[in-house]
Order: C-alpha cells, then structure tokens, then sequence
DNA sequence: CATGCCGGGGT
DNA sequence: ACCCCGGCATG
C-alpha cells in the first residue's frame, strides 16, 4: 500500500482510500491454553482446530507420511544430531498435519469446546505457556506443503500417526473463509513469539531451532511444542507500508491493506489476559475509520519489546503505529473486535470513546503522534483524511 | 505558538 | 457524503 500510495498523486488518494474498505482481515483464531499441554495429541488437536480444514488436499499425502513414520520410526541408534533434525522433522509433520480438518484423538476431543473463530474464550487465558496467541491465519499458512521431506519421525510421532491420527473427510467442520485466504498470502518467515523475543527467521527448522533451545531449553520433551512458539509471518506482510508507520518496537510486521478482505482484528479475547497472551502476537489491525484515511492500511503491533507484558493500558492501548479507529464505534482495536465478536467487553480500553460520549470536555492531547506530526504539514496529502479534515486523527488515536 | 479537533458550512 | 476551515482548547 505504502508504494502505490507514494506513487499515486493526490488524485490516486482518493481511490486508494476506496480501496482500503477492504481491509486485511486477519482473522486469526486464537487456541486455547488447553493447546498448551504438552502432548503431542494435545497439540494435535489444538492445531487441528485451529485450522480447521486447511489443506484437505493433503491429508492423503498426510497419512501416507504418518504410516511411514510410523513404520520407520524405531531406529537402534542415531548420532544427537541426526535425532534432532527427525525431530525437527517431526514437528513439522505435526504442525503440516494440524491442517487436517479433523484430526481426532480419542480422548478429550470434546473438552475443546472451541468454535470455528472463538477467540475469545482462547484468549480467556493465554496463560503462561503464551503460546496461545495463535491465529488461524498463522498457522494456516504453514506452508501448503507439508515439508515433503519428512521422512521418519520419532517413536511418539509414529504413534500418533498410527493411533492419533484419524483423518476425516469434514469439510464442513472448520470451514472457515479466513482460513482458506489466509494461508495463501503468506510465505515464509517465521517469527518468535516467546515473550520478548520476537526473532524472526527464515526458515520453519530454524525457527523451531531457536524456539526449543534457547526457549525451551531444549528439553527433549519440547520437541514438539515449538510449534506453540512461533508463527508464520508474510513477507508481505513485513513491508514498510510507509515510511514513518513503523514505529513499531518490535520486530513485528505490519500488514498491508492490499488484501481485500473485510477488516478483521485480533484482539485481545479478554482485556486481562490480553497482555500477557500470545507472548507477542502480532496484532495486526485494519479499520476502517469514517474519513476513510487514505493511505493505508492500519497496523497495530503489540509493542513486544515491553517488558511488562501489559501495554495495552497504557498509552492509548499502544496501538502505537497507526491505528485507525473510527470514532464512532468505539475506538479500541480490541474494543472492536470484541464488539464483533459479541464479547463482553470493557476496561482497558481507556483510548476510547469518551470524547464522543460528553462531548464538551475535548480530551487533553493524546501523547500519540498525529498525522501532522508524523508527516508534516509539508506532506499533508499522507494524513489521514480525518487530520487533513481537522477531524479526530483515525490514524492515531490517542 | 503549534497542535488537535469540534462545530459548522460549502459542494 | 465528502471536504474544508474558523475557532477554541490544550500543552
């Protein structure tokens, strides 16, 4: 967005505005803390449902992998090394298997009581194991192929292949849209999500790499849980929209609003838990905002690199980028989601909505740049339509 | 004084 | 609805 729009005159702002009616929807479905036992099936299952059917068209691929993990998963004896890259493997098995839409597991399938897009009761709790911050879009974009060269996996994996791993045809159970488009448009990069880390890396393995040793301690247990600790970025995604967008602390991407789709948010599924849940998860946010801002596509990142996991308080919710919110719904990114998503809502989002509610008392100035400060009158044409109308900043809202 | 934006007006 | 701006509050 950020290129079409410093190319296009003043003239092309306003198209460009149009376009960012369709804003990027993330929809991310957020697991929940019970993802976090670490079992495989667990993390089986948690996946599964995330991604409710990703790649249908894999899962024969998929059971053909798993029956020869199985089968060849007893090896008498391999070098430390060897048995870490299987296991790497295997845990890319694992997470290409959580597209599978139904992956069941025998026992407690049912306690999940997630919906497709309930992300509200995961965010309940993203609780310490932080990983929960994982939105469908993610994960739905582990790469469509499921890392073709796994060929073993360890004894557990086998199993799970065996027992685990029953793959029906439901197409229909986590069908969800955001699913499907979502992993079309991203591509690899991965990104840590343990708190305050953030790293970002290229590579599923290496990733993986980092997340269970310098994380988990390499633990051999955590092999397979270093899929709770990263995500898949777009590399799209990670271009500067503009150049003074990216405020952003962390190593966190923006998200251009080049995708059409309705805008969607992640948001904290509960104002609480919010802060310290998906230890750093992107939340990438696009609004819409009623003077249709004309550049672009809004980014909110959660700032990772707080140390106090509770930001979204402070400082205006921290919608540090740029967050365009229109001000008649309320104004918090959380906020709307939760108002999307039928949630009962409230507290943190100070931001908000007061101005509009008692009307006479303006409120202070927000510490939070505007689009005059960020661009300078000089470039006036890059402000958001609502600051180049004298209107309540949407980019920034306080 | 610069900034943010309400309220109101023009098209 | 879109756009602009006078004028006021704030820092």
């Amino acid at each position: 967005m950020a290129a079409v729009k410093s190319q296009a005159g003043p003239g092309a702002m306003q198209s460009a505005t149009g376009r960012k009616k369709d804003g990027l929807v993330r929809h991310c479905v957020q697991e929940k803390a019970d993802a976090q036992k670490h079992r495989p099936n667990s993390v089986l299952r948690s996946f599964s449902a995330g991604f409710g059917e990703a790649w249908p068209a894999n899962l024969e691929q998929t059971n053909t992998v798993l029956s020869l993990q199985s089968s060849n998963v007893h090896l008498p004896y391999r070098s430390p090394e060897s048995v870490e890259m299987d296991e790497i493997m295997a845990a890319m098995v694992l997470t290409s298997l959580s597209c599978s839409p139904v992956i069941q597991s025998p026992t407690q399938r049912d306690a999940l009581p997630h919906g497709p897009l309930d992300m509200e009761c995961g965010g309940g709790e993203l609780s310490d194991s932080g990983s929960s911050g994982y939105w469908s879009w993610e994960h739905g974009s582990v790469s469509p192929a499921p890392s073709p060269s796994v060929t073993e996996t360890d004894s557990s994996m086998g199993q799970l292949g065996d027992e685990g791993l029953r793959v029906e045809p439901d197409p229909g159970a986590r069908d969800e849209p955001e699913n499907r488009w979502c992993k079309s448009w991203s591509r690899g990069a991965y990104r840590c999500l343990w708190p305050s880390c953030g790293k970002v890396l290229t590579s599923r393995v290496g990733m993986k790499r980092h997340i269970r040793i310098l994380h988990l301690g390499g633990a051999e247990q955590s092999h397979r849980e270093e899929d709770f600790y990263y995500t898949e970025v777009s590399s799209e995604e990670e271009e500067p929209t503009s150049p003074s967008l990216s405020f952003t602390s962390g190593p966190w991407s923006s998200c251009s609003s080049t995708h059409s789709q309705p805008t969607s948010r992640e948001a904290p599924p509960s104002s609480s838990a919010f802060s310290q849940s998906a230890p750093s998860s992107v939340w990438q946010i696009h609004t819409e905002h009623l003077y249709q801002a004309p550049c672009a596509p809004i980014e909110t990142t959660k700032s990772p690199d707080s140390p106090s996991s509770c930001d979204w308080t402070s400082a205006g919710l921290q919608l540090r980028p740029q967050i365009s919110v229109s001000r008649s719904r309320s104004v918090s990114v959380g906020e709307q989601w939760l108002q999307r998503n039928n949630v009962p809502n409230r507290s943190h989002t100070i931001s908000a909505s007061p101005s509009r509610g008692h009307c006479s008392t303006r409120k202070g100035r927000g510490e939070a740049k505007k689009c005059r400060k960020v661009y300078g009158v000089e470039r006036r044409d890059q402000w958001c339509t609502a600051c180049r109308w004298k209107k309540a900043c949407q980019r920034f809202p306080d």
